[in-house]
DNA sequence: CACACCTAGTCAATTTTTTGACTATATTAG
DNA sequence: CTAATATAGTCAAAAAATTGACTAGGTGTG
């Protein structure tokens, strides 16, 4: 019951559908959480039998029917209980860190590939997040923002997503270079 | 079948039972795996079973007997296989930034605990990060150890996970400031 | 005018992971 | 002497997450 307290966190920003979800879980949502198209559908769903949130039908012109989700009492008092309870810490699982573990009883040339790979997925979401923050802020300063904004969380856990993949990018670089060079 | 292989890379160290490896999970593996004892003495049996680690039990004195573990050939053959393989991406997944992205319409006291008791953990797991790294230099500088030692995988992973939780530190407190800041 | 891909979902089966309940002996701190 | 903690495990149930197979209409490109 974890992937609950995501979705209603995200519904903070306002009535979504599943769709909509499935991208903010692509984007913003992806800085502390992340889910398939089809968890969030059968979260939806339970959600909205248990009144955590409720859903409308708006007919659409030319594409299927959507249903859009919006927060209830209900659900705001269970997100509310989940941000007094304790969090879990993360549990960190990065299957390119066991491939560097064991570089040397390995592939080198797959590993190094790997690498760069995830360098670039890192370059792609820290261009994407950058974007988000430029939005968020709307050309006043960080700290202007932060002292006169209503809401502060999605510029925090944004601020962590770009610090990560900006980290993230380093140690790439920085293990790259230290394995070609050891190649060669 | 992703833990197999995180133990696959830390019998690479050597022979171990599984109270030592849930020691190592705990530890150095840590930084790119976490496992608990009752995962791990589970997966074990299993892989013993399929040939990839071979047990052999040591008798202890005023100690219940004990399971060493250690990599066969078709263990490392595996580990090689997989690091040909592409690594999943990694998902995130916490609840401590679920909970700052609403704290908002949350327990703004129980989240900015929640981020303090957040800062202590990286503090300590990034002091024991460094005690391993000490250990693994033995007084050599960085780039002397990269350029000499046979392995240098697990020196990678860990300056990877000595950079998060550093990142992690910085978070924390940018993130308690501002919070911190808005209440008073 | 096909063909690929996007939007908007549903459903069921698996796989993976976690949790909780157990059994034993050994060691250490008060 | 006693209680707490560490060592060394097993087993089963429950929860969580993923995967694959579907339906159906809409949009854009060569």
């Amino acid at each position: 019951m974890a992937l609950r307290h995501a979705i209603l966190a995200a519904l903070l920003e306002g009535e979504s559908s599943g769709y909509d979800l499935a991208k903010d879980f692509d984007a913003s949502v992806a800085n502390f959480w992340t889910a398939t198209p089809q968890q969030l559908y059968r979260e939806l769903e339970i959600m909205a039998e248990q009144g955590l949130v409720a859903a409308r039908v708006v007919a659409q012109e030319r594409r299927p029917n959507k249903r859009l989700f919006a927060l209830t009492e209900a659900g705001r008092t269970e997100l509310r209980a989940f941000t007094a309870s304790t969090p879990k810490p993360t549990a960190v699982r990065d299957e390119l860190l066991v491939q560097v573990q064991s570089v040397e009883s390995g592939d080198g040339d797959a590993v190094r590939a790997a690498i760069r790979n995830r360098q670039e997925v890192a370059e792609t979401k820290l261009k994407r997040y950058e974007r988000l923050r430029d939005r968020l802020l709307a050309g006043r300063t960080e700290a202007d923002y932060l002292a006169s904004a209503e809401r502060v969380g999605p510029y925090l856990t944004l601020a962590r997503g770009i610090a990560f993949e900006q980290e993230n990018i380093r140690w790439c670089e920085f293990t790259l270079d230290v394995l070609v060079r050891r190649t060669s």
